[in-house]
DNA sequence: GTGTTAGGGAACGCGAACGTCTCCTACGCT
DNA sequence: AGCGTAGGAGACGTTCGCGTTCCCTAACAC
């Protein structure tokens, strides 16, 4: 009867934020694995060894638990704008090529989320509006912001500072990544860069 | 007791041809209401007002028959190939554009169907080279044609004729109307083949 | 007309998740 | 040390869609 249990001082208990991240986790886990359609509360649960009420008791709904895990993960502006508005010295196509590179790196590890967040999105407005507050609006602010600090200094063609320039990249990632579920290396990436946005942009 | 039976010539069990349309149509607007994740296959009977065993004995899976509505619907390389390929006049800018028209149509029609596909195809591989063949392979043949055709006529650089290029336009589109369900107009889509396709591609 | 085929409609048992609830215990605070 | 809170584990009844099977009849071929 004698069972014998180590001394395993790690807690075997989560609570508040350390819960919440083993939560997060199983969620990008369990829609990488078996995808949105088939996604369920109850393997999220079961992933992250922790009961049903615990998520039921923070989200409401599928669509809660996605959306925030998301958010958790790639959201907040800051990450990516303030690391391009940081440097000004760089130049406009070293800013673009390490830009492109977040692009593809939120777009792999979350390309099922993205998916999932797409096809949501169209039907419930509320997240709609939350991915496009939190996630497409400061991509593409930055994008701008870019555009016209290369403005400036003369790297930029003044009319390049549009929405449709702004979109070329992301789309040319996305594209690829997240409807074609193509691997896109940082070879084709900055060839992106410098095939296609570069010289829309540039001066001459 | 005497039920005035109008001499209602329509045929009102349908079979065949007749009855996979309905089916396929029924696919298309239960995908557009409630989405690929809710979508089930009662619905689409009940929708298409038919019994259920007429859609197991066509297709033995969801995937098989959103693909095969979505085929029906859009696909076949001949529409888009061979209207672009038969008109040898036009400049290659235009065909862009009615490329381009096109593009939005289907984008447009089968948003949901495409989200759904790209979020399948991940885990079924056989539903990602059946898209890849009949859907990606045929319009990017398309447009390599249609570039390569380009520099014939003195139209567009010999070094454009590369896969980056073929997909600026698609890529473009479909992140707005597919990842960002945003509406693109006939305006839009003109913009971006002048603004960034053609500048790209160009002689001079 | 007659026979064959296939569609419509619905009932069936089954399994999977749902969302709730309860029990017990680990954690963290004071 | 003791207390209150919150986490884990899972049982529960329910709902829902699955995929199958049945019967009956409309549609078509001959």
């Amino acid at each position: 009867m004698t069972v014998i249990s180590e001394a395993s001082v790690a807690p075997q208990r989560r609570r508040g934020a350390a819960l919440e991240d083993a939560i997060h986790c199983a969620v990008l886990a369990e829609l990488a694995e078996v995808g949105y359609a088939a996604f369920t509360i109850e393997s999220v649960a079961a992933r992250a060894k922790t009961g049903k009420a615990s998520i039921y008791r923070r989200w409401p709904t599928k669509q809660d638990l996605v959306l925030d895990a998301f958010i958790a993960r790639f959201g907040g502006p800051d990450e990516i704008v303030g690391e391009l508005l940081t440097d000004t010295e760089a130049p406009t196509r070293d800013l673009l090529v390490r830009l492109a590179t977040r692009i593809c790196q939120v777009s792999d590890e979350g390309a099922e989320m993205i998916r999932a967040m797409a096809c949501e999105a169209t039907r419930d407005p509320e997240l709609a509006a939350a991915v496009e507050q939190k996630v497409y609006r400061p991509k593409h602010a930055a994008f701008v912001e870019l555009l016209r600090r290369g403005v400036e200094r003369g790297e930029v063609r003044p009319e390049a500072v549009r929405g449709v320039y702004a979109e070329a990249l992301p789309a040319m990632l996305t594209y690829r990544m997240i409807l074609n579920n193509q691997p896109v290396t940082a070879a084709e990436a900055a060839e992106i860069v410098d095939c296609v946005v570069m010289p829309l942009i540039a001066t001459n």
